[in-house]
DNA sequence: CTCCTATCCTGCGAGC
DNA sequence: TGCTCGCAGGATAGGA
């Protein structure tokens, strides 16, 4: 399901759920591993924490308790939810009982995401060489030319690439890129400033709207529970194969496979 | 270093 | 209707 606006949205809503008072009670997998294998010792030692804070770096987000810190990436189909006891479903892989009563699920058919655990005061290598944050100012157009200046991959690739910039995938960097009219064919190295800038303005503008339209439903956290897919987003070009562009009302837009992802463009806009 | 491919896994919709 | 096929929003390892 997610991107970084989808991700910043699931974790508003664990953060409304849990309040600052939730205590776990305990911490269930219903199988040892997704990707990776579940840190299913330290979760025993779980019960009774009490969870400080929520936060996101990337897609990941942290949940941050007395006894150290729950790290989860929801892959491409994670979700989180509230279940209470008799709303199991298929491919719940991990219950967080909580002291009150209540309990979170995470379910994630393709098993893609990714739950891991931090020790107080330590770091976690799934959190190393990860680039900047695309919302903070430190994501410029001094920092990102000097991130592209020695790479000749396609310039979508290079944006979808963690250590560049963190929480830009494949929807919304086909987005960011028709937005800004850059080919996301462009030799990543070949960016011009103008075009750096416009592009970094356009990212940015376009993950602060997604996460507004996503939190619009944040009140009903059964949404942000996945299969309702993107934010009921209008995409520009990302799946509309064919279909005129809807800025020259004139080109179609095209469709490629780069990097292995379904790429979308128009040749008309996007030079 | 960078680049490129394959791969993990299930579900769904298009097409026959 | 039922079946097969291709594809899906992420991230990484490993080899060139």
């Amino acid at each position: 399901m997610p991107e970084l606006p989808e991700v910043e949205v699931v974790k508003r809503g664990l953060e409304s759920i849990l309040g600052d008072q939730a205590r776990i009670a305990k911490i269930v997998c219903t199988r040892k591993d997704l990707r990776e294998e579940l840190p299913v010792n330290d979760f025993k030692k779980m019960p009774g924490a009490k969870i400080l804070s929520l936060s996101r770096r990337a897609k990941y987000i942290l949940i941050k308790t007395d006894r150290g810190t729950l790290l989860s990436h929801l892959g491409m189909t994670g979700t989180w939810r509230l279940a209470p006891e008799g709303q199991e479903q298929k491919h719940d892989h991990v219950y967080i009982y909580l002291e009150d009563g209540r309990r979170l699920a995470y379910r994630d058919p393709r098993r893609f995401g990714y739950l891991g655990f931090i020790k107080s005061g330590e770091s976690h290598a799934k959190l190393d060489h990860l680039g900047p944050e695309p919302l903070e100012s430190e994501f410029n157009a001094s920092y990102l030319l000097g991130a592209l200046s020695n790479r000749s991959t396609a310039i979508k690739i290079a944006i979808m690439d963690q250590e560049v910039v963190v929480g830009v995938g494949n929807i919304y960097a086909s987005e960011a890129l028709f937005a800004s009219g850059v080919n996301p064919l462009l030799p990543a190295k070949d960016l011009l400033k103008k075009d750096a800038q416009k592009l970094i303005k356009e990212i940015k503008k376009i993950l602060t709207r997604s996460i507004e339209v996503g939190g619009s439903t944040i009140s009903d956290f059964a949404k942000a529970d996945g299969e309702k897919g993107y934010f009921q987003n209008t995409f520009f070009v990302y799946d509309r194969e064919g279909k005129v562009c809807f800025s020259c009302n004139k080109s179609k837009i095209k469709k490629m496979v780069i990097g292995g992802r379904s790429s979308f463009w128009c040749p008309t806009c996007q030079k």
